[in-house]
Parts: C-alpha cells; sequence; structure tokens
DNA sequence: GGGCCCGCAGGG
DNA sequence: CCCTGCGGGCCC
C-alpha cells in the first residue's frame, strides 16, 4: 500500500474527528438497507406533467406533499426479481434504479414559472418548507433551483442573515473533510478565501482555495450559528460534486429540513491549515426518505463501460460475489414503499417575510 | 480538463 | 453602491 500523502492524512483525521462528532450528537449514519430505494427513473416528461398536475391541485392545499416513489405508477422495475431470476444482471436498469431518481424534475426548459414563488412572482423568503416543492425536487441548475426559492443565491452556499438565521444551505462538495450521513453531515462555513482573481481582473473571482481564517464574522457563519441556537429549520440542498451516496449524480436536489445541533471551529483541511467554521446538521424526523446511491455499483458499470462492454458481459453475472453483504436486489425492497406518507409538516414558525 | 471570466442574489 | 459566494460556460 503505498503511503498515504499529507493531505490524505489529514484527511482521516478531520473525518474521524467529524464523525465521532456527529456520533456524540446521536447523529448516526443509516444504512441503505434501511432506506427505501427509489423504484426506478421515471421519464422526466411524465413526471413534469405530474407536477403541473399538483401544481394546479394545489390551488387549494396539497394533501399529499412529499412523494419520494412514484406509487402511483405501475413499473417494470419493480419486478426486477423476477426478471433477473433467469437473465443477467442488467447493469444499465440498476444503474438506472441506483441513480437519485430525481423526484419532480423541473428545468428551464419546462418551466411555466416557479412553483415556490408566490402569486405576485417574488421569490419566498422563509424559514421551513417552500410551498409546493416537494422534498426531493431536483434541479440542474442552482439557478433553476433558485427560481423556486429553495436556496436563493445562485453561488453562495449559505442563505440567511446573521440576525435572522439561515434559510437555506447548499451541500455541494468543495471540502474533502465533510462528513455526509444522510440523516447528518457536518458542514463548513465560508469566508477564509481571497477572491482576487487576477493581475488585470482584479477581485473577479467567486471561489479560491483557502487562504485565511474563516470566522463566525461572515454573514454565513453567523446565520448558521444563529440558527444552531434558534433551532429553526435549515432548508438542505444536495448538489452532484458531493461525493457522498446521498448526493445526486448530477444536478442538485432538495432534501428536506435540518437543524444546525452544533457550531465550533477547527484546523480545516487546506494546505495553510487554516481555521474553519464548522456545523453538525441533523434530519428532522419525518421526512420523506432520502435515495441512496450504490456507489459500488456505478463504478462497476463504469468499469465495465470502459472494458468495452462487450464480451465483458458474461462475468457480470458470476461477480456477484464481490460485495454480497449489502442486501443485494433480488429479492424484494419493495417493503419499503410502505411508508411513502410520512410527511413532514414541519414549518417555520413565522412566514418572516422580508424586505 | 483546467483556467479565466461572467451574471446574479443577497446582506450591509 | 459595496462586498461576498461549495456556478457555469467558454476557450484553450
Amino acid at each position: 500500500m503505498p503511503k498515504l500523502s499529507q493531505y490524505e492524512i489529514e484527511r482521516e483525521e478531520n473525518i474521524k474527528r467529524n464523525s465521532a462528532l456527529l456520533d456524540a450528537l446521536g447523529i448516526q449514519k443509516v444504512h441503505p438497507k434501511e432506506v427505501p430505494k427509489p423504484k426506478k427513473a421515471v421519464p422526466p416528461k411524465k413526471r413534469k406533467a405530474e407536477v403541473d398536475e399538483n401544481n394546479d391541485a394545489s390551488a387549494g392545499s396539497p394533501p399529499k406533499i412529499a412523494r419520494t416513489t412514484s406509487s402511483d405508477q405501475p413499473l417494470s422495475g419493480a419486478r426486477r426479481s423476477a426478471r433477473n431470476a433467469g437473465k443477467k444482471v442488467d447493469y444499465k436498469a440498476e444503474q438506472i434504479r441506483v441513480i437519485p431518481v430525481p423526484i419532480s424534475t423541473r428545468n428551464k426548459a419546462g418551466n411555466a414559472g416557479p412553483l415556490g414563488s408566490g402569486a405576485s412572482g417574488r421569490k419566498i423568503v422563509k424559514f421551513g418548507s417552500i410551498p409546493d416543492i416537494e422534498v426531493g425536487t431536483w434541479w440542474q441548475t442552482r439557478e433553476d433551483c433558485s427560481n423556486d426559492s429553495i436556496h436563493a443565491p445562485w453561488v453562495g452556499g449559505i442563505s440567511g442573515s446573521k440576525h435572522k438565521g439561515a434559510y437555506s444551505i447548499a451541500l455541494s462538495g468543495g471540502y474533502d473533510d465533510d462528513v455526509d450521513l444522510g440523516y447528518g453531515f457536518t458542514f463548513t462555513g465560508a469566508g477564509g478565501r481571497d477572491l482576487k482573481g487576477t493581475k488585470t481582473k482584479p477581485k473577479n473571482l467567486r471561489t479560491a482555495p483557502q487562504s485565511c481564517d474563516q470566522t463566525f464574522e461572515n454573514n454565513g457563519n453567523a446565520a448558521l450559528k444563529k440558527s444552531s441556537e434558534t433551532g429553526k429549520p435549515v432548508r438542505v440542498i444536495r448538489g452532484f460534486k458531493n461525493k457522498s451516496e446521498f448526493a445526486p449524480s448530477e444536478g442538485y436536489r432538495y432534501d428536506g429540513l435540518y437543524t444546525v445541533e452544533k457550531a465550533w471551529m477547527e484546523k480545516g483541511l487546506n494546505p495553510g491549515g487554516f481555521l474553519v467554521c464548522k456545523f453538525a446538521f441533523k434530519r428532522i424526523a419525518d421526512q420523506p426518505p432520502l435515495p441512496v446511491r450504490d456507489l459500488d455499483a456505478e463504478a462497476a458499470v463504469k468499469n465495465q463501460a470502459k472494458d468495452g462492454g462487450n464480451d465483458a458481459q458474461n462475468d457480470e453475472e458470476s461477480d456477484e460475489d464481490e460485495d454480497e453483504d449489502e442486501d443485494e436486489d433480488d429479492d424484494e425492497d419493495e417493503d419499503a414503499d410502505a411508508d411513502g406518507e410520512a410527511e413532514a409538516e414541519i414549518e417555520g414558525e413565522e412566514p418572516e417575510e422580508q424586505g
């Protein structure tokens, strides 16, 4: 085994420390086994229609928000077990299955106007959930997400003010020592970067390497610290740059409401060893389950594709001895869907408008 | 794939 | 207006 780089050593240390901290807060990783798996990817077209319906219906009040899986659609994929019985594993299908399913797919092309905006068309600024935006809603870009009032900034990871607290955050990778357990995670704050850009175009960067200590003076960090005191819910989106099994493979997904359990500072994972502000998040109970990816399976698919895919297909079948421990697919994971309607009506207390 | 530059949404 | 900021597109 090659010796670890200094970076990796520190990374391991930080992750260990953060994991222990999450554990101390009672935040445990939920094994994928215990989490309902998305049935199968649904053609975006279909989904969009559905969204529109919901939108219309919601004029009164949406009875069932927060559907995670498409229980209404009889999918052939649901009977995978039977299909697999006599066939080789179809990794294409497998990939589709394990990839986070966009619950409602909305993007520029299809948008008939932001759902998450009031009658006025203005974006909604409040704590907690946004009307008509279900947990699991997926967007192609941060801009689209912003238009639905879930996370306003196009670039920034934290939305909120130091006086009121944080409205939302984006978990989008960027800090390799953050630990994402799905139902809880650690998050690194903002600041400590020198956005100086090039000589000709000074101060023209949107992001840059860590170059000094972060502080809680930073608006975003202060907002999150405030949230840790008030206990108000924070909307969380996960982005494709996040490497965890809970991240979408592409685009951005709204994963519901979390609370900030703790705020602290520690030496960050950067060459200078600069301090960063860190936060521990915990998912509020009774929300739709998170989609979980099977990263190993995806890697296998990738490898297969790289190997040229044709002749290799035979042994796909037999490679089942690889990582069987994780329950495997061939039996039904259907049981899971039963609880689809655990919906969370958690809201921020007050609408808290603000101009 | 990496570097550069850009528009934009906040908060102060 | 000033500043920031876990995007994104384009060009190389």
